[in-house]
RNA sequence: GGGGCCGUAGCCCAAUUGGCAGAGGCACACGGUUUAGGUCCGUGCCAGUGCGGGUUCGAGUCCCGCCGGCCCCA
């Protein structure tokens, strides 16, 4: 038997086992994958970075899809022989460590450190091309200690502050939470209904850079990222333009103030809504009124946000016994109650228009209200139809606005309020401040120290890290409403850094999102002591060219890290101000139609996959199941075909190594297979570059099935064109496969490994087809076809179109009124 | 209820962005070779693109309206 007759030999066996860990030593002692950082170095320079793991345990499925996505990327641009940075981390602060440690009875570090051990050897395994040089760990005091450096130029900024206010509350966290984190009114991580508590909490400023977030998305757009994790963060952000109106109160000296985005309706208000919640529902209840409104606010109290602000939920609410009045026409409106008005959104107050608000309306019929049209928008009266008008339309019963349009109303009306000084134009948010304390204890401890005489006191500079304390254990971590940090009276009581008093430290901890927001800024120069990250470095590698992770994070992590990196910014830390120039995000692994999970016994082992099929077969699966951005489920796809596959291109290397010498001139090989190699190069190019990785491993089978063809019916395995084509297999298969393309390129006679600065350009002379097939219509159906020049001119094409005695036939005796000419592919003749 | 994305062979997916609907894979069938055992070579099969309109010489692609699915916000 020989190696070409297109059957197995024993030593073509692909045993994905044994040649994982025989590169896998290679990489290791070759460190092929280490970025450099010479200033002199000119080599385009590439930084693509994979949002890091959070270790949970071993990698998973999703892991396994994201990382082999940004893998191919990374490994183009080694390829291509840029410099590249592609790093690793751990985010490794957060509950489920803190959890596990309750249970155990141990401190959260080991849980923590284990499974980021068991997950390093596991991504070493996967193959990952990254530079292990730079690894990092939130939860190393080397790190979280610039996470306190960074909180506190924040505070000097007046960017970090404290507030008493209403919070959202996880019961079974025990702990606050932003409002990023409150997804339809659940605990983002544990499904909890939230509910509101009063508590005095550290917030970041995000909505001091709320016009800045949302206008300089013009970075982002044009399919850097996803129109739909833009628009997610422009409708958080939800900047509204409106008007501030004042409302005088009688009784009361001074007016309150309510946001509106429709003050063109001014005229139509019939009554006026606070916050049932709010401190002014409290203050301007009549006092015949008081036992009423007390205990529609303990109802309002039990009810979570969702019930809240259901529309599905009649409205409740109770009249104050007091009025307002309306500033243009001095109407006396009711003051209410309610609780479908939120105080912590605008000024915790409403004009109620009913008419034209359908949560007004609402209320409104329920309680026998008014209901005033001031807008004609040709639709059925709302207080018939129950359904309030909320289009454009010509401005009635509304004195001066009368005949206006509803955007012309809206200019007149500010001007008319600005001139009595009772209101102005107004732009309103949706965003909120980031909430970012927390009451548990693995997470960066905030470095403040509170001083009965100074008040809050930052920790200084030199004094950092403020260090976790690492004797509390076990049940010390229980949660209990307050941070277990509080519990460490040793590490609690301090003295004032500022007059040398006894104080105390903020026992509260920085919400991980912190961590996350620079990690990528930290990479750069990873080891540094004397700051977070070093400019210069941070300005040669960002912003992030490739940043690849899952869009879950649209209106968290990476609204998030573009705020601090506008702050770094104004700081003159670093040179841009958008961390990430592109972003993909990649769908998620699911199986059987639906999310992998414990309680559908769904769930698809990672590590068991790789034990089956090999690392490589698994990649190749994430990869050729479909675009990126796609979910994958494992019921559809076939891990057994993938492994198939990458026989079959390692026996074409094989037998191509066994019969020709590295270095053997293609020039004389066959032509056939010539081309088709280079178109393959071709095609795989540009599919890469247009992240279509699909469809570049599908042709790279098809260079497979050629070069198969050469060989076992052609001129055989040693042409030299089949060892250009094995050449480039191994070359184009390196981005999705490295262990199989390493061993094949060393089959084929190569010393070094194939992963770094081995990408060709396809030779242009072998992309040029002599022919097309042209397709001729009549009245646009296919009549004949034509082997004509690619570069033939529109004149000679519609000559020979017409030329043809087929087509001719098909045009009969019917006048030809048009003729189509897309040279060289189409020609379309339209008969009359 | 509002906003966004998506519906192409039995299944996963392509389609040079308005030009012959099919590249690749799965499954299936058949043939060859073979002590392959989820892993060899080859051949074949299958839809007119969710439904209904519109624009156009020409629509999977653009526009409008439905139906279904997913996501975000209520």
């Amino acid at each position: 038997m020989t190696a070409t007759d297109g059957h197995r030999m024993a030593s073509d066996v692909y045993d994905a086992h044994a040649l994982q860990e025989k590169w896998q030593a290679r990489w290791r002692a070759n460190n092929p994958f280490v970025a450099s950082e010479d200033p002199a170095d000119d080599r385009p320079r590439r930084y693509v970075v994979d949002m890091f793991a959070y270790p949970s345990g071993d990698l998973h499925m999703g892991h396994a899809e994201a990382f082999a996505i940004g893998d191919i990327i990374a490994r183009y641009w080694f390829q291509r022989g840029e410099n590249v940075l592609h790093p690793i981390g751990w985010d490794s602060f957060g509950l489920p460590a803190e959890n596990a440690a309750i249970k155990n009875g141990t401190h959260p570090a080991e849980w923590t450190y284990a499974n980021i051990e068991t997950q390093a050897q596991s991504f070493q395994r996967y193959g990952v091309s990254v530079d292990w040089t730079r690894r990092l760990h939130t939860s190393d005091p080397e790190y979280y200690r610039w996470n306190q450096w960074l909180f506190l130029r924040f505070f000097e900024r007046g960017l970090a502050y404290r507030k008493e206010g209403l919070v959202n509350w996880c019961p079974q966290d025990q702990t606050v939470l932003a409002n990023e984190q409150v997804v339809q009114g659940l605990c983002e991580r544990c499904d909890t209904p939230v509910v509101r508590r009063s508590l005095n909490q550290w917030y970041f400023k995000i909505t001091e850079y709320a016009d800045r977030l949302l206008d300089d998305m013009h970075q982002l757009e044009g399919g850097r990222w996803s129109e739909d994790v833009l628009t997610m963060q422009r409708n958080w952000i939800g900047r509204s333009y409106g008007a501030d109106v004042e409302f005088r109160i009688e009784g009361r000296d001074e007016p309150v103030t309510v946001y509106t985005t429709r003050p063109d309706t001014l005229y139509g208000a019939t009554f006026f809504v606070v916050a049932a919640d709010a401190a002014l529902a409290e203050e301007l209840c009549a006092p015949d009124r008081r036992d009423e409104l007390d205990t529609y606010r303990e109802q309002v109290a039990k009810l979570s946000d969702i019930e809240r602000q259901s529309t599905e939920r009649p409205k409740t609410g109770v009249f104050l016994g007091r009025y307002a009045t309306n500033p243009v026409n001095g109407e006396r409106l009711p003051i209410w109650a309610a609780d479908y008005v939120l105080a912590e959104y605008g000024h915790g107050a409403i004009m109620a228009v009913p008419a034209h608000d359908q949560r007004d309306l609402d209320f409104a019929l329920k309680f026998d209200l008014p209901v005033r049209n001031v807008v004609d928008t040709g639709d059925a009266d709302p207080a018939e139809t129950g359904v309030a008008t909320t289009g454009d339309g010509i401005l009635v019963n509304s004195g001066p606005l009368d005949g206006l349009t509803k955007d012309d109303a809206v200019e007149r009306i500010i001007g008319i309020l600005q001139e009595r000084g009772t209101g102005q134009g107004a732009v309103n948010y949706r965003l909120r401040d980031w909430l970012l304390s927390r009451q548990r204890f693995w997470g960066t401890p905030i470095p403040i120290i509170h001083c009965p005489d100074c008040g809050e006191v930052p920790v200084p500079d030199d004094q950092l890290p403020v260090r976790l304390p690492d004797n509390l254990k076990g049940a010390d971590l229980a949660p209990k409403g307050v941070s277990p940090l509080a519990a460490a009276t040793d590490w609690v009581n301090v003295s004032c850094p500022k007059c040398g008093g006894d104080a105390k430290r903020d026992t509260d901890t920085m919400d991980t999102f912190v961590d996350s927001s620079w990690y990528f800024l930290r990479y750069c120069s990873p080891n540094l002591d004397t700051a977070p990250f070093e400019k210069e470095r941070v300005d040669r590698w960002g912003p992030v060219d490739q940043y690849i992770g899952g869009k879950e994070h649209a209106t968290l992590h990476l609204l998030y890290a573009r705020f601090f990196v506008k702050v770094l910014y104004d700081m003159g830390m670093v040179g841009f101000t958008e961390p990430f120039a592109r972003l993909l995000n990649q769908g998620q692994v699911i199986n059987g139609g639906r999310a992998m999970s414990k309680s559908l016994g769904n769930g698809v082992d990672l590590g068991e996959e790789i034990e089956r099929y090999g690392v490589d077969a698994v990649r190749l699966t994430m990869i050729f199941a479909g675009p990126p951005e796609d979910d994958i489920d494992w019921a559809d796809v076939s891990p057994g075909a993938s492994l198939k596959f990458l026989n079959r291109a390692f026996r074409v290397m094989v037998q191509a190594g066994a019969a020709t010498q590295p270095g053997t001139d293609p020039s004389t090989g066959d032509l056939t297979l010539r081309k088709a190699t280079h178109h393959a190069l071709d095609q795989v190019t540009k599919a890469v570059e247009a992240y279509r990785f699909n469809v570049a491993v599908a042709r790279i089978m098809e260079l497979v099935t050629a070069a198969r063809k050469t060989i076992d019916s052609g001129p055989g395995a040693a042409d030299p064109a089949v060892r250009e084509a094995a050449e480039v297999v191994a070359i184009t298969l390196s981005l999705v496969a490295p262990y199989v393309a390493e061993e094949g390129w060393e089959r084929l006679g190569h010393t070094g490994s194939v992963t770094i600065g081995n990408w060709r350009t396809p030779d242009p002379a072998l992309l040029v087809q002599e022919s097309v097939t042209c397709v001729v219509q009549v009245a646009n159906k296919v009549r004949d076809k034509l082997e004509v020049s690619p570069d033939i001119s529109e004149e000679e094409l519609q000559r020979r179109a017409l030329a043809s005695e087929r087509v001719q036939g098909f045009i009969g005796d019917r006048e030809i009124r048009k003729v189509v000419v897309r040279p060289p592919k189409l020609v379309n003749i339209v008969v009359g």
